[in-house]
DNA sequence: CATCAAGTGAGACTGTGTATCATCTTGCCA
DNA sequence: TGGCAAGATGATACACAGTCTCACTTGATG
């Protein structure tokens, strides 16, 4: 419930009315387990009784991703997912087997950055790091099923 | 010519038939200045009078990457566009003005990764850097523009 | 509690990518 | 050189993501 209350405050600091349908979407993502589409939030909000057209839906996690409350990930399937995490930037780990995710600080990754633009001349405004692999249990498990 | 010519010959040597259409939208992707999407190969290929259906497009597509000749991008628009690159595993910095793309090496990443997963537990088999910003040329151009 | 800008839902619409299937082409081998 | 089977093609239908419009509703503010 907090994470979900976080979600909807960014909302509101991004000066967006808090509205019904809203507050309900923001509750669903916050909720979710792992990376989420379009696709997948109107789903489970039909599914939770909510009744919400699928353009509002679009425009909530466009809201909300303006707003800095989620995130979108490619996912390497070509999909386009979202995550709902802090504010600051970071970049994501992505379990393949289970969708959970893990956030990481981007420390080292400044100094990378920089220097590839030293290398290449770019002036970089902009990267993006994605990482996909298993979780620990996730690990785990395939351990244990294999012997 | 030549890197068309490379990027047919990742076909042959992946074991795709080397028909008509394969190696005329292979010479068109070559050709492409910075990331092209599958829109952007159809509608220069139309262009240049080559007659291909658009199934046969997003194919070819497909076969380039799996032979690894090609490789996704995702741009911070949300498309999904594709360069012609070198096997060898690396990422891509590319001008948000002109398009124009240059390869790194991943080299110092590879510790950060592996930094990474120690960390958070996960064990990680795949990862994607995208870089975004101007090009020198087009730094060049817009610090003229300003003064 | 009245006002109005902002948000909503329905549905049409655009664009991307996939599936199907009859027809055609390539690579191979005699 | 010609025939053949596997693989590729193109047309078209389809599934799905995302946008746009517009009449109607709702939230924040005084």
């Amino acid at each position: 419930m907090t994470e979900a209350m976080l979600v909807v405050s960014a909302l509101d600091a991004a000066g967006y009315r808090l509205t019904g349908p809203r507050r309900a979407l923001a509750t669903v993502m916050a909720e979710m387990d792992g990376p989420f589409t379009a696709a997948r939030v109107a789903g489970e909000a039909h599914d939770r009784g909510i009744r919400v057209g699928r353009a509002t839906v679009f425009r909530t996690i466009d809201a909300l991703e303006r707003a800095g409350a989620i995130e979108r990930i490619d996912l390497p399937s070509g999909e386009h997912a979202y995550v709902a995490c802090a504010p600051a930037h970071h970049h994501h780990v992505v379990c393949s087997a289970c969708g959970h995710t893990a956030e990481v600080a981007d420390g080292a990754l400044v100094a990378l950055v920089t220097e590839i633009g030293r290398r290449t001349g770019f002036r970089i405004d902009e990267h993006r790091l994605e990482l996909f692999g298993r979780c620990p249990s996730c690990v785990r498990a395939a351990g244990e099923g294999r012997g």
